[in-house]
DNA sequence: GCTAGTCTCTGTATCGATACAGACTGGATC
DNA sequence: GATCCAGTCTGTATCGATACAGAGACTAGC
C-alpha cells in the first residue's frame, strides 16, 4: 500500500495540515521543514497528495470534458474534428486544465450515466448530433458548458461559439447557381434520423432535426430558391456518418441516372471529397462533369482542389474552452459567432453543354 | 448548493446507504424503494453520486491518461499521433473508460507535478522525447502503464507495444541502397537534444538519446554499411519538432551544395512530406532529383505517392490501451512488436545519370 | 514593558460518497 | 414451534486529503 498523507506526518511528526501545507502552500511552513518533510516523503515512497482526495475536498477538479455526441473515434476520424481538439487542446495547455474525453455508449441511458460520471469541471461539447439530453444532465449537474452552435432556445448565460451556418451555406450555393447550376444534389449526415443512406424524399428543411444540418441545407436551398429553384426541385441525399465512404455509396447511384445531377454540395468536406471519390471510381468515359462545394476547409480540401467554405477549426475549439476556462463579465460576449469565407478552387465550374 | 446523497436520504426516510444502493447496486433493495429514492432524487434536483467522491471511496477513477511528453497541440498536429489516440479512443471505448488528456507544462518540475496530479487509473505513455522522468513519476505513484517503445531496462512486468525500429528502418534505406544510392541524407526530429535545425555531425549512432530515433537511424545505417557506406559518409539532419516546416526549412540548405544528396531517408512522413515540400518549393530548373523515404505510412503519404515505412497506428494505440485496461496474465504477452511493411510508392526510383 | 503583528504550526470539521457487517422481516421447511 | 434463509435495510468506519480558526513563539515599535 502506498502511504498516505498522514504516514509522512507520523514520520516526520508534524500534523497532516503541515505536510499538505509543504505540498500545496509552501509559504505557510519554514523552508528548513518543508525540506525535511519531502525529503521523508521520498523516503517513504510517497507519491504526492492523491489527486482524487484533493479534488474532493477542493471542490474542483482540475480538467473539462469534450462530450462528442457520437462514437469517440468519430472524433478522430473526423479532420475538421481533429482541428477542433487541437484548439481545445492549446487552450487547456494554457490554464493548465487536462482535457477528458468521454465516450458516449449507444443507449442513451448509459450515455446519461456517463455524462453523469465524468470528473470534470465543465464540458465543451462539440455538436455530432442531437445533444439536448447531454446538455440536460450537464445543467443538472449544475456544470457550465459552452457548445458549438448557437441553439434556438439558449438561456441568456449559455455559452456557445459557432458560425452563421445558414449565411455560410448560402455563400456556397450561391456561386454554384451562379455557375448555372439548376439541376442540383444536397449531400448531408442524418438529414432525418435513422434514414437509410442515398437520396431522400424531405417534406421540407424544417424537418431536419439536426440544426446544424438543418442550418446548411437551409442555407444551400435559400440560394436556390433566388434563381428559382424551389426545394422541391432539389434532390436530397443522405449520408449518415459523415464519412467519405459513407457519401461515396449514398451518392453513386444518382451518377447511373439519365439525367445527374451537375452540382453536388455537400454538408461537409468529408462528404464532398467521398463525392469525388465517387466520381473517379467510374471509368472516364462514363464520369460526368460534376461540381462539387464541402464545408469546413479540412487541410485534405485544399490538395483536392475542393471548393469549399473555410470556418477557422482551430480557433472554434480554442474560444469554446477558453469561455469554459475562463468566462467573461459579460454574457453577452459569451456567444461568439465566427467568421467563414468562401474558398473557389477547382472542384466546381460552369455547367458543362452537352 | 447541489443536495447530496444524504439529502435525498432524509427526504425519502432512509438511510444513506440505501440511497447510494439505489443507484449503484440496484438488487440491494427493493424495485418500489428504488424508484421512491429515484424520484425523490429528481424532484430535488440531485444530479446522482458525485464522481470524485465515488471515484476516492472505491479506489479507482475509471479514465486512462494518455502522455505527450511534448506540446499536447502536437498531438493532434501529427497524423500518426492521431491514429494512434483513435485507436486508444476505440479500446476505451469498448471498456467504458474516459481518456484524460494531460497537457505536460515545459519546465520537467511543473511536468511532474502534472503527472503525479492526474486522477487516472493508468497511462498510456506516448514516447515522444525522452519520458524517462514521466515512467519515474508513474511508477513511484505505483501506477499501471503502457509505453510505446520497447526500452533497454525494462522490467518483466513493464508492458510495452512497438516495432522493430532498426529493422524496419533498415527496410526502406536497403530498398534506396539497392537502387543505387550512395550519397545520403538521414533526417531526424531531436537527433541531439537542442541541436539546432540543419546538418549536423553526430560521432556515432549511440550519441543518439532518443531511443527511437536513435533506432531508426541505426537501421539506415544498417542497410549503407552493407553496401560500404559508413557512418561518416552520411550526412544527418537534425529537424527539430518534427513537423512539415521544420523539415523542409532543414533540408533546404543541402539542395544548394554542389553534390545534393540523391536521397533522403527521413525518420517520420512528416519529415518526409516536409522533404518534398522543400524540392517543391525550387524552380523546376535548378530541382535536383532526390529519392525521398518516410516512415510511418500516415494518410497523406499515399496521396503524396511517397515510399515509406507502414506500422499499424491504430493497432498500436488499441493495444496499448488494452494491455492497460486488461493485462495479459502470462507477463511475456505484455511485450508487443507489431509488424511493418516496406510500401514503395512513386518518391524513390534509381540514381539519375547527370 | 506592553500591545501588535508576523511566522509557524496544530486540531477539528468537512468534502460526498461506498464497503461491510449485522439487524430485522416474513415465509418456507421439518 | 423452532430453525433457516433470502430479501431489505441500517450504522459505522473509511477513502485521503484541504480549509479555517486559532495557539504559541518571536520580533517590532513605542
Amino acid at each position: 500500500m502506498k502511504p498516505t498523507l498522514q504516514a509522512v506526518a507520523d514520520a516526520v511528526g508534524v500534523s497532516r495540515s503541515t505536510v499538505s501545507n509543504a505540498y500545496s502552500r509552501p509559504d505557510q511552513l519554514s523552508a528548513a521543514l518543508r525540506e525535511r518533510i519531502l525529503d521523508a516523503a521520498r523516503q517513504l515512497g510517497y507519491p504526492g497528495p492523491n489527486p482524487t482526495a484533493r479534488s474532493l475536498r477542493r471542490g474542483f477538479v482540475g480538467s473539462i470534458g469534450v462530450l462528442f455526441t457520437s462514437q469517440l473515434s468519430y472524433a478522430f476520424t473526423d479532420p475538421f474534428a481533429v482541428r477542433f481538439l487541437a484548439g481545445v487542446g492549446a487552450a487547456a495547455e494554457r490554464h493548465g486544465t487536462s482535457m477528458l474525453l468521454v465516450p458516449l455508449p449507444p443507449a442513451v441511458t448509459d450515455a446519461r450515466r456517463a455524462v453523469e460520471n465524468a470528473a470534470v469541471d465543465g464540458f465543451c461539447v462539440y455538436c455530432v448530433a442531437d445533444e439536448e439530453w447531454a446538455l440536460d444532465v450537464i445543467r443538472h449537474r449544475g456544470l457550465p458548458y459552452v457548445s458549438t452552435a448557437p441553439r434556438d432556445n439558449a438561456g441568456a448565460d449559455e455559452r456557445y461559439v459557432g458560425i452563421d451556418e445558414r449565411a455560410a451555406a448560402r455563400s456556397a450555393a450561391a456561386h454554384v447557381a451562379g455557375l448555372g447550376h439548376r439541376r442540383v444534389a444536397l449531400l448531408a449526415d442524418s438529414v432525418l434520423p435513422d434514414a437509410p443512406a442515398g437520396p431522400l424524399t424531405v417534406a421540407g428543411v424544417d424537418q431536419v432535426p439536426h440544426p446544424t444540418t438543418r442550418g446548411r441545407l437551409a442555407g444551400f436551398a435559400d440560394a436556390f430558391a433566388e434563381v428559382g429553384v424551389g426545394w422541391a426541385e432539389l434532390t436530397v441525399v443522405n449520408a449518415p456518418g459523415n464519412s467519405r465512404k459513407a457519401a461515396a455509396a449514398a451518392i453513386a447511384e444518382l451518377f447511373d441516372q439519365p439525367a445527374p445531377p451537375t452540382a453536388v454540395l455537400a454538408g461537409s468536406d468529408v462528404l464532398a471529397l467521398g463525392v469525388l471519390d465517387a466520381l473517379a471510381a467510374r471509368p472516364a468515359h462514363d464520369r460526368p462533369t460534376v461540381s462539387v462545394t464541402g464545408f469546413d476547409d479540412v487541410p485534405e480540401a485544399a490538395a483536392a482542389g475542393l471548393t469549399t467554405v473555410r470556418q477557422p477549426a482551430e480557433e472554434k475549439g480554442r474560444i469554446a474552452a477558453e469561455l469554459l476556462l475562463d468566462p467573461p463579465a459579460d454574457p453577452a460576449a459569451g456567444h461568439v459567432l465566427l467568421p467563414t469565407a468562401l474558398v473557389v478552387r477547382d472542384s466546381t465550374g460552369p455547367v458543362p453543354r452537352s
